[in-house]
RNA sequence: GGAGAGGUGGCUGAGUGGCUGAAAGCAGCAUCCUGCUAAGAUGCUGAGGGAGCAAUCCCUCCGAGGGUUCGAAUCCCUCCCUCUCCGCCA
């Protein structure tokens, strides 16, 4: 969400910001709702006002303004909730600098760390080493729970556990309050996060929202969180902090859920793209300033870069051009990582800054020292995400005999400094 | 799942139809007073929106949303949440 002022003053910007983000947004007819309800309040106000100074002196007249005053408060519902509902879909601007371009070609890679992984023998994927290894079982993951389904198996558990474990204390030693988050979330915390109205489809939706037999509706339906983020955030719905307390610096343990509709020939193998998976996720919140907000997406980066430097898995940052950055966005980088399997770096981390434009939706302030209230302005970022990370793990740790290494960074966490299949 | 009770300002807590946006206390801020500490005196102190250079004025808000009424924190309905007891349960 974004400032009505500022929206009246800055259409054009607006205009162009909506076609880069291919966001479909008739701003004419939000500024035409805007006008109208201004004015509607502004009548019902005064008529209001009358109404209360005749009081009981002059009940018949007051009886008629009241009756003047119904179908203006009437019409004023409808065009508010007309005029909610585009305001929800206004996308937040974005750096001057963002590279410009319709689809993900327009990322540009700022960033590289490391070479990808030479091998002398033919590499296997995850998929293969998952199932020599006795790791993964994809066969019965679908038997269970469907297309996606998978089991990890094993080393692959611990593994796993030890990834989010590491990056859990890593984010710990950087002074981050850890957090286990709600996964089953109500919808104002995912439309306070963003993720609606824009992606309503790839939430799955529980406790059977609609219509029940008699023809109530059930109000307040119960959605799976994608991420934790959208917990991290409203847990601080509706709170002013105070400017000296800034930043406030959050991570969030979850499991996470995507339906994953609209992608359902992409990536069918493999942990790449799953239903559920689990993740470590870093929020940060920073007074209103551009300047402060994007050094701490650069920090955030960093992070989780030193995550997959212990780890020594070569990686890529890529600036997100705008075609790809989400409404909310103003700025974004994506971590990839290097995948031999798919001969490419692979998304495994994502990096955001929302300036203001989820704590207006959650109404998230601070008083300033002058005692001025501002929304304060919300950054999110990866710290990992398993399995996927799994898959750069297991392929690039792979050895001539079949074998996978344990990175040296999670051996104090386990009890096997490598992978060998079993007997 | 069954049976009760309740949700009021930063906190405690009055208030059951009409100058109540809300008594009182605590906390907070300011000033005064007392040789420190402590205590005392007086005043100020909720949020959001709108008009105005400003003093100031107007509207909305007592869990949320509806309804009754000229008028609702107060009456009615729905929902959400909290607490107590019982049942069930990892």
């Amino acid at each position: 969400m974004l400032d009505i002022k500022f929206i009246r003053e800055n259409k054009k910007l607006l205009e162009k910001v909506c076609q880069a983000k291919n966001v479909k947004l008739d701003l004419d007819r939000l500024l035409v709702l805007d006008e109208k309800r201004c004015t509607l309040i502004q009548q019902a106000e005064n008529m209001r006002a009358e109404q209360k100074k005749l009081g009981k002196d002059d009940i018949e007249k007051a009886k008629e303004l009241k009756e003047k005053v119904r179908p203006l408060a009437e019409e004023l519902v409808d065009i508010e909730s007309a005029y909610n509902d585009l305001m929800y879909l206004v996308p937040n601007v974005y750096d001057p600098a963002t590279p410009e371009a319709k689809d993900d070609s327009g990322n540009k890679e700022i960033e590289k760390w490391g070479e990808p992984t030479k091998f002398d023998f033919k590499p296997k994927s995850h998929v293969e080493l998952g199932e020599t290894l006795d790791l993964i079982d994809f066969e019965r993951g679908v038997k269970t729970s469907g297309f996606r389904g998978y089991y990890l198996k094993n080393e692959a558990v611990l593994l796993h556990f030890a990834m989010l474990w590491h990056a859990l204390l890593k984010m710990v030693e950087k002074d981050f309050t850890p957090m286990l988050t709600p996964t089953i979330v109500r919808e104002f915390a995912l439309v306070g996060s963003g993720h609606f109205p824009f992606g309503k489809d790839e939430v799955y939706q529980i406790a059977n929202p609609g219509k029940l037999a008699d023809g109530e509706m059930i109000k307040d339906p119960a959605y799976l969180a994608g991420t934790s983020e959208p917990s991290l955030l409203a847990y601080f719905a509706n709170s002013v902090w105070v400017e000296k307390d800034l930043p406030i610096k959050v991570c969030g343990f979850s499991p996470c859920y995507r339906s994953e509709v609209g992608s359902y020939g992409k990536d069918a193998k493999g942990l790449y793209r799953l239903h559920e998976f689990m993740k470590v996720e870093q929020v940060v919140f920073c007074r209103a300033d551009v300047e402060e907000s994007n050094k701490w997406l650069d920090q955030m980066c960093q992070y989780s870069r030193e995550i997959l430097e212990e780890l020594k898995l070569p990686y890529r940052v890529l600036q997100i051009c705008t075609g790809d950055m989400g409404a909310g966005k103003y700025k974004m980088y994506d971590l990839e990582t290097w995948m031999p399997s798919r001969g490419a770096y692979g998304e495994t981390h994502s990096d955001s800054n929302l300036t203001d434009w989820q704590t207006r939706r959650l109404n998230i302030k601070y008083k300033t020292k002058d005692g001025e209230k501002k929304f304060v302005y919300a950054l999110n970022n990866t710290v990992l995400a398993s399995p996927r990370i799994l898959i750069a793990v297991l392929e690039n740790y792979q050895q001539k005999d079949g074998s996978i290494l344990v990175p040296k960074v999670l051996q104090k966490y386990l009890p096997f400094k490598e992978i060998r299949a079993k007997k």
